[in-house]
DNA sequence: CGCTGATTTCACAAATTTGTGAAGCTTCGG
DNA sequence: CCGAAGCTTCACAAATTTGTGAAATCAGCG
């Protein structure tokens, strides 16, 4: 018994979380696999143990590992003499998708400054998507900010640790 | 003809941008309908109106207005002695979304700790949610920050002004 | 080199989401 | 009160999304 821990506590709590990351958009299986590998001490999981754990086929967790390497959360490897791979999540990826956030906040105010052009900068409406542009502007600047202190603030944690 | 502007391009843009949206989460008529609104020099149109220009049925309207009046997004009125309801979306709605976001800020914190509490405190995994839940106390706070200096930031341009 | 276990791919089924048409209800004007 | 405009509700259809089973593909080992 690999797992002294209570496997029923921490699969519902898989459950729970995944739900909250799919609310934020991010697809299902693909939530459940990046947390059940997370809440691993070792960190890494085989894709029949993700399998195993999340009641899913084969194929699903295939297709979730997929989407979840190529956004750059899990990695693959391969024990050198096994024919399993293995997985391992980012230990920033939830850093990492907040950061990228970043990108939407590039969307939004594009897509404004459209509504600009669309609807006439000298009009009502148009001064109305202007200061909304200006706003996510503001907010990109700050974004910034926030992130240097954060690694600031981490930086300082672990050095005096 | 209350409208001279080139209609086509604001369609155009109105669908464009509601993409952007529905990809944060929002539900698709929903979208069109906020942005439709924006988008007039009025800032109001009536639900005949909506589903003229967004080519949709008086239901469908129906029902996207009544998501968007819940999350206190758009305001139902009505001209005395008409039966016409017009709407109206508040003029900070996107900050207000944005804002909100917060709240996605204190699941998240929230799932982790969780997982804390799952996986166990004096493990490596639960060493490593309790670090996430760490940066996320800290966005909190950061963003309660950002918003103040946008505040800032509005009231002396408009007081400038 | 072929055997075998592991993973991926493909066609399809189940569940959700979204929007429609038509009927029903509400409210203003006479 | 009655007629009709306008909005909402309901049952259903279309489109998407998600996951499955089974066959195909890949990789290590003898």
């Amino acid at each position: 018994m690999p797992d002294p821990r209570d496997t029923q506590v921490i699969e519902q709590f898989v459950e729970r979380f995944a739900q909250v990351l799919v609310d934020s958009g991010m697809p299902r299986i693909a939530s459940r696999i990046a947390i059940a590998i997370m809440a691993t001490d070792e960190g890494r999981l085989t894709a029949a143990e993700l399998a195993e754990r999340l009641h899913a086929s084969p194929a699903a967790v295939s297709g979730g590992v997929r989407y979840l390497t190529q956004v750059g959360i899990v990695h693959r490897g391969r024990e050198r003499g096994s024919r399993r791979d293995h997985f391992t999540v980012e230990h920033d990826w939830l850093y990492q998708t907040i950061a990228q956030r970043d990108s939407i906040l590039v969307r939004w105010s594009a897509g404004l400054r459209e509504g600009v052009q669309a609807v006439g900068g000298d009009t009502p409406a148009g001064r109305r998507f202007a200061e909304s542009v200006e706003f996510f502007e503001f907010l990109r600047g700050e974004m910034e900010g926030v992130l240097d202190r954060w690694e600031a603030h981490r930086r300082a944690a672990t050095t005096r640790a």
